[in-house]
DNA sequence: ATGACGGTGTGGCACCGA
């Protein structure tokens, strides 16, 4: 069994305690982290080897940055998109070797877009583009593959406390949505999906105004899996535990199982 | 229509997230 997680820690300086805390109740094969606000050389690369985990990194200051934590040693990683110039650190991909041989993950923190029709929201479509590309050669090079993070983009009105209310704003726009089925086009599954899941699952709610008390959240944290795993995929669940937590992140993990 | 909460960097708040 190979366990795949991916989770935004909003800050991993705050979360790292809370981080160590899961992965020992949590001892995940790979841990896929978003926002890490924090440059490379601040990352806890020891903490994280004391309890058993390589990491690949790319970090940035106050915004982005992105890890990929893995048991096993982490090869061919590149950072962000080929063939799309970006400022922010927002992609990191690496193979890893596992009981299948080897799988590439592909960890995104995806642009949030702020609102539709807003210069934002005009980069966060060109990156989707730019990810689409790469992940088509991506694919070419890896069968067995991995997209997960943070896309910022509900799937289907399944995916947010209120679908009408929230209807093409942002996180739920159709030109988001057909941006989010241009990836599975690609041959990838939405592993969540796979499997009967309780109503309203959420990975994300806002700290405001008691979100997470009253459910007032949204599926916007994926996991992604290529044809080649996807007969594999023998389940996928949201741990809603560390929302719990004092000082939590406003994203849970969201954890994949592959036979 | 706005802000609500939380993180960062810097500064006595502004900016950003989703």
């Amino acid at each position: 069994m190979t366990k795949i997680a991916t989770w935004n820690v909003n800050s991993l300086s705050v979360r790292l305690p809370q981080v160590i805390d899961w992965l020992a109740t949590h001892p995940v094969d790979a841990l896929c982290l978003q926002e890490l606000k924090l440059t490379d050389d601040k990352f806890p690369h020891q903490a994280l080897s004391d309890v058993g985990y390589h990491s690949a990194v790319f970090g940035q200051k106050t915004y982005n940055g992105v890890a990929i934590l893995s048991r096993t040693v982490l090869n061919d990683v590149s950072k962000n998109i080929t063939g799309f110039a970006d400022e922010q650190s927002r992609v990191i991909s690496a193979t890893m070797t596992s009981e299948h041989g080897n799988v590439r993950i592909v960890n995104g923190y995806f642009v949030n877009g702020q609102e539709p029709g807003s210069e934002k929201f005009a980069y966060k479509l060109k990156w989707l583009d730019g990810l689409n590309a790469m992940l088509k050669s991506e694919l070419q090079a890896h069968a067995k593959l991995v997209l997960l993070g943070d896309f910022n983009i509900t799937a289907d009105d399944r995916d947010t406390y209120d679908p009408e209310g929230l209807r093409e704003t942002i996180h739920h726009t159709t030109v988001e949505r057909d941006h989010f089925k241009a990836l599975m086009a690609l041959g990838m599954t939405d592993a969540f999906r796979m499997f009967e899941q309780p109503e309203k699952s959420f990975s994300w709610w806002d700290y405001r105004e008691f979100g997470f008390r009253r459910n007032r959240g949204l599926r916007i944290d994926h996991i992604l899996v290529s044809e080649a795993l996807k007969s594999r995929v023998t389940g996928c669940v949201i741990d809603k535990t560390p929302r719990k937590n004092e000082r939590p992140s406003d994203h849970t993990p969201v954890i994949v199982d592959i036979a």
